[in-house]
DNA sequence: TCAATAGTTCAATAACCTTTGAACTAAGGA
DNA sequence: TCCTTAGTTCAAAGGTTATTGAACTATTGA
C-alpha cells in the first residue's frame, strides 16, 4: 500500500493551483487548516462526498504536493505540506486558507 | 461581439485557481503583471501558443475574473483585475506573480 | 470600396476530470 | 479465526478541457 508523494522540487504551482481550483478540495484544506498541528482522517471529510469520492480528492491533493497522508493503523492521516509551500509560494497557502475559511462548503463539516 | 466579464460579487475563489492552474495562463498572468499599468494586445502572448489557443486562454481568464478584456479598434486590451482580486482574495495575486515570475514559460514572450 | 489586420467562433478530436457502486486490502478487536 | 473498520482500486459513464484549422466578424487604412 504506497501513497506516493512528489518531492518537494517536484511541486509546481500550476499543479497546486489546478488541485485547490475545486470547491471540495478548498473545503478539505479549509478544515486541515483549522487546527494544522493535528492531522486529520479520511473519515471527518465524508460530509463532504463519498468515501470513493474523497479518496479521489484527497489522492489529487497528495499528488499535487499539497499534502501528506500517512498510514497509521488502518487509518491515513492528512496534513498541509505547510513547509514545503511556504517556502516555494511564500503567502500562497495563507491567503487561500484565509479566503477559503469564509465558504459555504468548509461550514459542512462543522455542521452538527 | 460581447465580451462577457463576471460582476466583482461573481468571481469564486474556486474558478480563480482553477483559471490559474495551467501554464500557459500563468505566463499570460506573468507577463501582465510585469507592467500592470499597461495593458497587453493578445498577439503580445502569441509566442505561447497558436492564436487560437491564447483565444481560449484568454477567454477563461476572463471568465473567471482574473482578466478584463476592453475592445479598442480591432483589437483587445487585457489588464489584470487587480482591484477586484485584492479585495477579494488579499495577498493572494501577489503571491502567485511572485512564483510565476520564475517559470520557464514566462520567459517565452521575453525571448528573441 | 477593397484588402489587410486582429481576433473570435465553430466543429472535431483526444485527453483528462468527476462521480458512482462493487470489489478489494490491510489492521485491529472479539 | 472471523468480523468490523478504514480506506483504496477498478470500471464505467458522462462531463469538461485543450488543441487545431477553417471559416467568420469587425475595424482600419489605402
Amino acid at each position: 500500500m504506497s501513497l506516493p508523494h512528489p518531492t518537494t522540487e517536484q511541486i509546481t504551482l500550476a499543479n497546486v493551483l489546478g488541485a485547490l481550483g475545486d470547491p471540495t478540495r478548498l473545503a478539505i484544506i479549509a478544515q486541515l487548516a483549522r487546527d494544522e498541528a493535528t492531522p486529520m482522517r479520511c473519515g471527518q471529510f465524508w460530509d463532504l462526498g463519498s468515501k470513493t469520492n474523497i479518496s479521489y480528492h484527497l489522492a489529487k491533493l497528495r499528488e499535487a504536493g499539497v499534502v501528506r497522508t500517512e498510514t497509521v493503523g488502518t487509518s491515513r492521516l492528512i496534513s498541509l505540506r505547510r513547509e514545503d509551500l511556504d517556502k516555494l509560494f511564500p503567502g500562497l497557502l495563507d491567503s487561500i486558507i484565509a479566503s477559503a475559511a469564509d465558504l459555504p462548503l468548509a461550514a459542512v463539516v462543522l455542521e452538527d
